[in-house]
DNA sequence: GCTTCAGTGCCAGGTTTTGGCACCATTGGT
DNA sequence: ACCAATGGTGCCAAAACCTGGCACTGAAGC
């Protein structure tokens, strides 16, 4: 097993349990007890602060105030995983197609740890937070995931984007914009996307939008536009 | 030297060189020929677009989009990584916590196929998109990193937070209020929060917001509410 | 005094990384 | 046509690193 998915399965571990042996965790992580020993030390020096206590009811107890930092480098890995997908992708072809064991495989080997640090820093930065306790994400009834390649793309390439909308009082028009942003407030997703027809940016439930298709060669209107105009529209939003 | 470090100062050469051969770089870095040849391979597999030209006079480049492009990618998925993280750790053993724990100790191992497609499922599910040409994500003028602590305390906790709040007019206000959500849309940050005392969802601007504090026992009053009651207002938003 | 625990030093075995080498393909110059 | 410079690959042995076992120390509780 990898040293750093070690420290990570280790570090889960320790804020699942609360308290737990080295021999608990040597068990947990299927290491043999030098090692756990070496990798708290490890992560003592990456900034982890573990308690612990000799003797009997003794055991390592992770600082719950560091369990930010550990989310963070968690994160981090993950992130750094799906760097790799994106790369696989970007050399393949379509969404997710590399995800096939042999991506997978690859992924465990090939790269990504020269990325970390660069992750970490981005994460320092990129921060999204939601109402957790309230949202069960693995309902995603609100939101049909098929619909999202053609906004990954759109995203990406600054492309327009068509679909149909099914407004609050149910009429559908059809629309082509410019989409900007998920705003992700669950269950719901909203599309912020700038509406050159209306001249204005709105938002867009993701349920109510159907059959969404890239306008081939519609590149957004504003593209040369300095991307403080682009925004400024939403200032409305923050009243 | 590390493997990674190795790897920075390979992009860090390549950047500031412009063109270089493999023998200059294993010179700069101090390693062999053929050790450079493969973090070169290593680094292309990470995404980096690397051209190379043999011959006399060729060498190797490392096209400037292509780190750009890699980080395009990784902010779209940052957020979809940011959300299951945040699951994650609020719920701890739900299913979310499972499949990314699962998740990676099986790419470890080289993976079983039924999580392979639970996985492919998550990556496919959480997803979110933005105007990435126009944004540098390292500009975060808008935005003091170090506001988020607090902030992600508070959603994590679901603890109302205070601050002070500059509106559109230069009017200075005295906030407390259930933080829901960050929308991000550059170089812009809001926070999505529902205000008690005005009974109404707002929109705060990050950069707006000054010397943010946690309300200490002030859970949310709203905590056991269905999810859809506190939600209901953002609809104002789809229009 | 015994047991349970964290922590350290050491070493043999195993795994990974590295460097050297031979070699191929391509390019531009002579 | 030939040569030198350059990227790229396969192979292998040596070096470096990681791991697990062992013996040990010290602290805490019973």
């Amino acid at each position: 097993m990898n040293v750093r998915l070690r420290h990570d399965a280790i570090v889960r571990s320790l804020r699942r349990t609360g308290t737990s042996t080295v021999a608990d965790l040597a068990a947990d992580v299927g290491a043999s007890r030098r090692t756990v020993l070496r990798d708290i030390s490890a992560l003592r020096d990456a900034g982890f602060v573990i308690h612990s206590e000799p003797g009997r009811g003794g055991g390592l107890q992770l600082d719950p105030q560091s369990v930010q930092t550990t989310t963070k480098l968690s994160v981090a890995e993950v992130f750094a995983l799906l760097i790799s997908v994106a790369s696989m992708r970007a050399a393949g072809n379509l969404p997710f197609a590399g995800l096939a064991d042999a991506g997978l495989a690859k992924i465990e080997k090939a790269l990504p740890r020269d990325k970390v640090r660069d992750l970490r820093r981005l994460l320092d930065c990129l921060y999204v937070g939601q109402l957790s306790p309230l949202v069960d994400i693995s309902d995603l009834s609100m939101m049909d995931p098929a619909l999202l390649p053609a906004f990954e793309t759109a995203f990406l390439q600054r492309q327009c984007i068509g679909f149909q909308y099914r407004d609050a009082r149910g009429g559908l028009t059809d629309r082509i914009v410019e989409p900007h942003a998920m705003l992700i407030l669950p269950p719901l997703w909203y599309l912020v996307a700038w509406d050159p027809a209306r001249d204005d940016l709105r938002h867009f439930r993701m349920d109510r939008i159907g059959r969404p298709e890239l306008v081939q060669g519609a590149a957004f209107q504003r593209r040369h536009v300095p991307f403080e105009d682009h925004v400024r529209p939403v200032r409305d939003l923050s009243r």
